[in-house]
DNA sequence: AAGTGGTCTAGACCACCAT
DNA sequence: TGGTGGTCTAGACCACTTT
């Protein structure tokens, strides 16, 4: 639980309890992205601390991608960034020379199933808890070129429904209907046979190389939101990833 | 050029100005991984800063990887990172289970040649330029999973030697040797069909499934150091990554 | 005990933006 | 013009490590 005052007494620093009090606000959604916060001496005065300590915790947070500033005008909650996410991984082209196209989807399957025991182990579910289940061929320029397989916690996501969903990026949904705002994942990567069924989808003969991409996606506090298993056709596409 | 003053008539700011300093010292290793370097105190008075300034400049560059900081000790120049590079990526065992082995490899060619246009292109070399073309298999707990061909271009490693390659990790021997650590890359993925002679290389039969791996190496000033071209088989490997 | 980095304060001055 | 964040200073006190 974390505390909306500073505890003087505490051992942790007066910075890293601002930065925490600050994260919880958003977590909670009380403090929406692009929403401009108060200022440094505002808060300065309202948390009893020096103006130095609210700087040093907003630049914490900035470094974190959590918030942004803007010399004369403010400090701001950050849009939680997609950039770094499956849209970017893509690049359609071998020479790699276009920008990536976001991708198309159509569902193939919608459904609420009891998890297994692989995804609910991977989604930290219990026993018997409900998830849903979602089929989709993914399209680049109107040729596909995945096939995946969605796995979303029920109680997270109740009420989700197919037709919402439709040609749609799933991230931003999951955060502005769900309050499910993706941090993170994990991402395995392998080279795989092809499915005959899958191959017939893809529209491709069966013997074309594939990648199997399985990632685990989080939210705040590493809690996992959902899983994907991507099979990802080779012809044109590229997965491309900077490693700093 | 970088000065080694500060310049107080500069716009660019005093910090600023000093971190561009520390990292030209790190760079042309007259500061070199693992020293302790001055302290804030007497880098202030060497400068002319006031200390919050000097601690200004070294929190950039700690939240950088360049330098880390120890309590009572001192400032030091941090060792360059390997492990988010290729040996990280790689976990043996689809149950992800046990921590990853560090590969070893033999090598097969070692030869300098006149790199063709892509190469030229990609390491951003003259026409005519000489690089070292390398083939090597890679294997973990002696199991051989790529083939892997590296270029490196002539002038900036000149004097490596197949030998001293033998079965080593190459980026602490392009940092230590050569004094061209690397910062950053790039990597394409793309599932492959095999080819006959690298199927045998591997011991695998000609349907099994690979993924193509090209990585761009960079060092200091986004300069290429490296192209690695890695045919990685997938049958018990795994490439993982995590995206933040 | 002396030196290091880590935290925190109070205040100055500046560049930028909205009004 | 007044408010915002960005830079910079000078100094205090603390926790930690070495000598």
């Amino acid at each position: 639980m974390v505390s909306n005052k500073i505890d003087f007494t505490n051992e942790q620093p007066l910075y890293m309890q601002m930065v925490e009090i600050i994260k919880q606000r958003v977590i909670e959604n009380s403090w929406q992205p692009g929403m401009k916060i108060p200022s440094e001496n505002e808060m300065a005065r309202e948390f009893d601390l020096s103006v130095g300590t609210i700087k040093k915790a907003l630049g914490v947070l900035v470094n974190e991608g959590v918030l942004f500033r803007r010399q004369g005008q403010g400090t701001f909650i950050a849009q939680p960034d997609f950039s770094r996410s499956f849209i970017r991984f893509f690049r359609y082209g071998m020479t790699g020379g276009k920008p990536s196209e976001v991708p198309g989807s159509r569902i193939l399957k919608f459904e609420i199933v009891r998890a297994d025991t692989e995804v609910a182990d991977i989604l930290k579910l219990g026993p018997e808890e409900k998830v849903y289940r979602i089929k989709r061929v993914r399209t680049l320029l109107d040729k596909p070129f995945a096939v995946e397989e969605l796995y979303l916690p029920y109680d997270k996501f109740q009420g989700i429904d197919k037709i919402a969903l439709g040609n749609k990026l799933l991230y931003p949904i999951y955060s502005r209907e769900f309050s499910v705002p993706v941090i993170w994942a994990d991402e395995y990567l392998q080279p795989e046979t092809i499915r005959q069924d899958t191959a017939a989808m893809l529209e491709v003969d069966e013997r074309t190389p594939v990648i199997c991409i399985e990632r685990i996606a989080y939210t705040y506090g590493d809690l996992p939101v959902e899983f994907r298993r991507s099979i990802c056709v080779g012809k044109n596409f590229q997965y491309h990833i900077v490693i700093r």
